[in-house]
DNA sequence: TGTACATCAGTGAACGCGCGTTCACTGATGTAC
DNA sequence: TGTACATCAGTGAACGCGCGTTCACTGATGTAC
């Protein structure tokens, strides 16, 4: 018991303070949309005082484009988690509706974010959603292209395929997001309508190129 | 040149008014979205008081919800006029495509304001949308287990198909709504993605049913 | 280790502004006789 | 047709409120010696 109880850096205190900034807007927004919450219902919520916040985001567009990236790291590093599984190169389809599911749950608020600001939100935070999700689609081709049924395909094929499992997976995130806790059944039954529909694009193509 | 001028009744001016607040909130909402636009801007746009709103809707959510019905009732008339050309029967799935682009770039404004509300609107809206939503897929299901090829489908499996295919409508209407105007190369773009996506949706459903 | 000064995350008062909503009103349209 | 009264869509002043942003500040953390 020197003068022990460090009280934390300033660089640290600012990063957790900046956290905690982040944290309460994705709370409000889950109830509100991003789109129609205040700097200062932010800064309530964070536990600060309304001036506060500029030390960390100049405005709040600034806030939601970090939440955006903040966003896609998660995604990102679910899908990289989820290709370490060998059994993901068995039954791609089963398991990206599995994972899916999963990591919406998990990061509910993430995806809610997400789904509602890609159309409901300012010109800025829009435009970086549509920005990382086609970079999405490409990354995901590349996933695609590797795998043993698609590695034939043409390139514009398989980045076809990518935008349609995307735009599903958008929807899916959607229905997730909008589903009540506690409900399993819906849970199973919104996995199985994914699986399905990602086994019916991968069926049209493989039948239908010509 | 009696007393003519006859001024107009006093319902034909309300309801002039009436829509003269739906045209300023559509249009205004084509930029902000609806859910961030104030009654004081729709009333100013309208060319009226703000206080003159309350002679017409209680609220800015029932004038949401004015605006969901408006945008419904102008797609269902949509569908109805489309279903009358014969030719339709012959290539469903061309047509279809041809009837989405055209009617949404027709009525762009209303497209915008169901895909932008549908996730960004208030709770409100966004359950009266979503009601439609549903409502318009029954009614799909309905078209398309006429049609020639899908007649012997379970009603299950087109229940399925037409929920795909509202689906890709709204994703598709998505893209028409940010389409910058004059470019009709990538009008065409869409239209063949909406016709391929499609008809993988129905090849996929064909030779995968057990 | 101790002292003196610099940095800077967070504070609190103050501002002007647009908001939704209330209220009593006006004056043209509608109705009864 | 003309008059007297009722209706009611739209007006304009006023209100209290939460907003984003400015500014000078405080006091703990960091740094130099």
């Amino acid at each position: 018991m020197t003068e022990s109880a460090q009280v934390a850096s300033r660089q640290a205190q600012k990063e957790r303070t900046r956290h905690l900034i982040l944290a309460a807007a994705l709370d409000l927004s889950q109830t509100q949309g991003f789109a129609q919450i205040s700097l200062r219902q932010v800064a309530r919520h964070a536990g600060i005082v309304p001036t506060a916040f500029y030390r960390h985001f100049d405005s709040m567009d600034e806030l939601g484009l970090a939440l955006v990236e903040q966003s896609f790291s998660t995604l990102r590093h679910m899908i990289r988690e989820a290709q370490r599984d060998p059994k993901v190169l068995d039954n791609i389809i089963d398991a990206a509706a599995q994972v899916l599911v999963e990591t919406v749950k998990q990061s509910k608020a993430h995806f809610a974010f997400v789904a509602r600001e890609r159309v409901g939100g300012s010109e800025a935070v829009r435009r970086a959603i549509q920005h990382e999700l086609d970079l999405f689609v490409s990354e995901l081709a590349v996933v695609l292209a590797r795998l043993p049924n698609i590695e034939t395909w043409s390139s514009e094929d398989v980045q076809m395929v990518s935008r349609l499992f995307v735009r599903n997976m958008v929807s899916n995130a959607e229905e997730v997001v909008d589903m009540p806790d506690g409900r399993p059944d819906l849970e199973e039954k919104i996995k199985e309508g994914a699986r399905r529909q990602m086994r019916l694009i991968v069926i049209g193509f493989r039948d239908w190129r010509s």
